[in-house]
DNA sequence: GTTAGCACTTGAAAAAGAATAGTGCTAGGA
DNA sequence: TCCTAGCACTATTCTTTTTCAAGTGCTAAC
């Protein structure tokens, strides 16, 4: 266990270090602390035997270690009241009436990474657990036409397709029966079902179905996992630990991967913080994330940044916005 | 007017600049060229006298200078046949009998960007030619709903909304007001035709009307030039020339600035050339670019990459682009 | 337990030196 | 008149050296 003054000197480091981006030195915390640089130094050197510190070479001032920033978020990290400003701003969004909640969401969060410099990643809900609800056609131009399908838990795609030479009247029937006979299906299953269920009946009522067939199936084939939204990657760039390309390129890819879904899940119900090695994504970032769950929408929010985040306000900004969106339900 | 060999030797040190990236020294290129280093030096120098060629300091090979890259471009580049490869990877896309062209369009891109570290930009027709082909609206729960609305261009968008405490019944009927009343007129005229022909209507027929209308509002405001469309944006960080974060920054926020749009207009029917200066993203870049139109739409493409650009395969690849996309209206 | 003092370490910045790549110029030859 | 071999000259880059400042660790005294 740490006394209480190790426990603040730990604090300032922290702090100071996500201040400033510089290792800390001895002397910087030892008027706060109320004593010498040296007994400033004895203590950072114990601090460091536990491994909550380390020195980037002999004589640099101290850095918190991952441990170290795992036992400030634990111990030390106080619920802190959103500042006025960081408010002001949210607020307007979530005060516009007329936005659903997805757009809320997104929106917030393209603020939260303008105001922090940080990557927000929106994680919608997945899509195997999205189900149809309605799909339709809306013809632009002779065969030029627009397939739109939505799921029930909003998510919209939609994607062109040519037709040529066919009807508007098969068209018309396929779509029908294809609403008839497998909305409420979960997304992920409507390409099979659509070749073991529907296939068999439009050919049977449908003239040239094999290419109004093969359309469709298109379609959904490439309705993927879309549902993920990724802002102010470009952030990236602000911050002093990927100040070379190589490791902004490194990073970038790491954001975009297809996997990328698979590496922000939670066992949480609420926020929790995934420092350096214990993220998925990237061992010198830091993910903040938390899951959300309103009446029309799930899914989770993430903030990427490096492990030298600034945690009290990107937790309590996150607690704001999981806070207000799933509120937004109950109110109006 | 440059001599033959002037010419030749033009040619070659834009060539193997754009290859390797690095100043020509004379001794590179004294062999294809078939004389003495020396000879090739006093030429070199002729042609820096001219202003085609440049020096990055007093002793180094010489590099083309933005000039020189204009006279390859407009007297040495020669229409090349696009290679086997490049070819065989863009045909998979246009063979696609399903994609519509936007698709198209925007894989082919990818792939161009891909193959060439470069990034693209397609620029769909500006909203104010885009007409109002039709809005829907679609439940999804409750007060959550989502707002469709297409263009006669066939561009898409979709926004959710919350309606709280409003009858179905009462959205449907301004829907298809505004479906009866306002199809057909450009998007960024739609807002005031609906302020000053909608409003007054709705709120005779519509209770609440207050409250729709603002929605319908809203989404309309919203709809704005996003008919723009970044493919490849992270490949810069591959180009030599931005190497360093500030570059990088620089150049990202050039292009996402929301002035882009204006920044890419040609008045030329083909393909166009800009060679840093001359082109209005940014002084380190060239631009090539071509309009391209078909039954259903109009755009243009652009391709941003570094002035020291593979020119003939840029070109040779959006010719084929081109031709294939204005194809395809009569194909199938 | 705390602190002043001092030797010591390290990195970062500046300066100096060596190596290299390439030019410009000159003078002699086809 | 044009071409080329040869050589002096110049920047750049890469190393090495020097200097400087920032901080630590340790010791001895309070």
């Amino acid at each position: 266990m740490l006394t209480e003054r190790q426990n603040e000197i730990l604090k300032l480091i922290v702090l100071e270090y996500i201040k400033l981006a510089h290792p800390v030195s001895s002397n910087l915390i030892c008027d706060t602390i109320h004593c010498s640089s040296a007994t400033v130094r004895s203590e950072m050197a114990s601090l460091e035997e536990m491994g909550l510190l380390e020195k980037t070479h002999t004589s640099s001032g101290r850095i918190p270690s991952e441990k170290g920033y795992r036992y400030y978020v634990d111990h030390l990290m106080k619920a802190k009241e959103i500042t006025g400003e960081d408010m002001l701003k949210l607020q307007t969004v979530f005060q516009n009436q007329n936005l659903a909640l997805s757009e809320c969401l997104t929106q917030s969060l393209e603020l939260i990474s303008d105001m922090t410099s940080y990557t927000s990643i929106v994680l919608g809900k997945k899509s195997h657990e999205n189900k149809l609800k309605e799909i339709s056609v809306v013809p632009i131009k002779d065969s030029h036409m627009i397939v739109i399908v939505i799921t029930d838990q909003g998510h919209v795609e939609h994607k062109d397709v040519e037709l040529p030479n066919i009807s508007q009247e098969e068209i018309k029937k396929t779509v029908s029966l294809i609403n008839d006979l497998i909305v409420g299906t979960p997304i992920d299953e409507v390409s099979s079902k659509l070749e073991f269920e529907i296939k068999p009946i439009i050919s049977r009522y449908v003239k040239e179905h094999e290419l109004i067939y093969n359309t469709f199936y298109n379609v959904f084939r490439d309705f993927t996992n879309k549902n993920i939204n990724i802002v102010g990657k470009d952030h990236i760039l602000e911050q002093p630990e990927f100040n070379s390309i190589d490791k902004v390129k490194d990073l970038f890819s790491k954001i975009d991967d297809k996997h990328l879904v698979d590496k922000i899940e939670s066992d949480n119900q609420n926020i929790s913080i995934y420092i350096g090695k214990e993220n998925k994504i990237d061992n010198d970032v830091t993910v903040i994330q938390t899951p959300y769950k309103t009446e029309s929408e799930e899914g989770t929010i993430a903030i990427v940044g490096p492990k030298r985040m600034d945690y009290d306000r990107v937790v309590t900004l996150l607690e704001y916005i999981k806070e207000n969106i799933e509120e937004k339900k109950e109110g109006e």
